[in-house]
DNA sequence: TGTCATTTTTGACGACTTGTCAGAAAGCGT
DNA sequence: ACGCTTTCTGACAAGTCGTCAAAAATGACA
């Protein structure tokens, strides 16, 4: 774009912007939004508080312009799982598997997207914000209605009466997202036995497939579960490998 | 119980942790953690600062304390909803009804338990605090699963392999609760065209039941899903009657 | 009822963070 | 080098937190 009438004073306040939101991630993640402190990330960039005010207007607006990021690289990783396949069960449990790998892999933006899922975050935010960040969502959740709907056009799956594509949709959000928030902020969940949790919720959404009948059930239309299983060995290797170079893309030099 | 042996003061200064709590909990309802300053809540009860620190550490302890209460009283609604009926599929809808009834009847309670899935509230709050609520989380799901291991005895749910008592648990639990966590503070909802989340969440509880063949698969062994709605208004009713009881109960009178 | 040890309450204190803004500094075109 | 503009700074007022020594209230006993 028109990257030649920017002065490099000017080309450097851009970035900051980025630089900003790279030492407030970590921050989030391991002391949660109270970590987020104005001075501590002017410290980090080297400026003084009202420097970062002039890019934010407080901590909520760092967590939301964070979550927007969060959100487009799990949009980026919903469509290459999206693509690893052609059958529409395989599909949807790509996506599944996403979830996983983006919980695991971006674990700090998963942590960002689930704090501001509360609190004050929403509220104190500005509207522009809120705005972007509700549109990525949508971005999002479009990717994954489009696999269904994808399903139902082409006869895998046929919905129950009064069931439609956004209940599947919803059903699958609410299982891996309650799952996954649970796993990370639930002390008892160990002690029910739920060892694998990631484990746990796959079973469950296949459960819930296979509850609306969407076909075929297995992968490869092979002989039953144990098919299933390589199947997800084989296909969340390129997913880890694409979060990583998502990640890569976005934090390394691709502050432009 | 030994009444006689507490004077006046000493009763009074019992009963104000109850009143502590009552102040506390409209606030965190519409403010979120932050609203619960220990100014407003002292003010509220007609005391100081200091007098409040001799109760709770502070913020967290409150909420930590609020949520424990919360626990219980969904407690006794699961008690009653799983009471409701002797036939497997019945029991365990009529919990998942509960859930509902108790995020709209009880939706203090319901923010509050919210609330502590995240933030510095596990973190900060007491050990003590923390293991009560541990405990009575547990009780909660000790009587869903139960409900769970009861269809399994009476051979309604015949688990698939690998599938557990407790990753059935786990499932309405991540369905239940990230349905409700999504509905109340997802802008989205809406523009997926969700209008009625509850009854969406239903729709999904039931359809990963039915995944795993959990039968009988309608209320009383009917004609099909209207005889399912059906069943569904008429035991909502009195639910929702049991947690307004049981909100009175706790509330009302009952501070000793 | 008066005395006094004990328990409870108070409110001032120091420490910390927040968001603002007038003045200082740096940037940039001529 | 000059002057205009943009950006940065750091001191400020405001607000909250948790503590703790001193004050007040309590209640047992004479």
């Amino acid at each position: 774009m028109s990257t030649e009438t920017l002065s490099p004073k000017q080309r450097e306040i851009r970035s900051r912007e980025h630089r900003i939101l790279d030492v407030a991630r970590p921050l989030v993640r391991d002391g949660g939004l109270d970590a987020v402190r104005i001075d501590a990330v002017a410290d980090a960039i080297g400026m003084t508080r009202g420097t970062v005010y002039n890019h934010f207007g407080g901590r909520e607006e760092i967590i939301l312009a964070l979550a927007a990021r969060a959100v487009s690289r799990r949009l980026e990783l919903f469509r290459f799982a999206a693509g690893s396949s052609d059958r529409s069960r395989r599909r949807i449990a790509a996506v599944g598997i996403a979830c996983e790998v983006y919980a695991t892999e971006m674990a700090d933006d998963f942590a960002v997207e689930h704090l501001i899922r509360h609190d004050s975050v929403w509220t104190r935010g500005s509207d522009r914000r809120r705005e972007q960040l509700a549109a990525d969502e949508a971005a999002c959740m479009g990717t994954v209605g489009t696999v269904i709907r994808d399903a139902v056009d082409a006869g895998d799956l046929r919905l129950p009466r009064r069931h439609t594509v956004n209940d599947v949709l919803y059903g699958l959000w609410s299982l891996t997202y309650g799952g996954l928030a649970i796993a990370m902020t639930s002390p008892s969940l160990p002690d029910i036995g739920i060892a694998d949790p990631h484990a746990a919720i796959r079973r469950n959404c296949n459960a819930m497939l296979d509850g609306l009948d969407w076909q075929p059930l297995y992968a490869d239309g092979g002989s039953g579960p144990a098919d299933y299983s390589r199947w997800v060995r084989k296909i969340i290797g390129p997913l880890r490998t694409e979060a990583r170079r998502i990640v890569d893309a976005n934090a390394g030099g691709g502050a432009a």
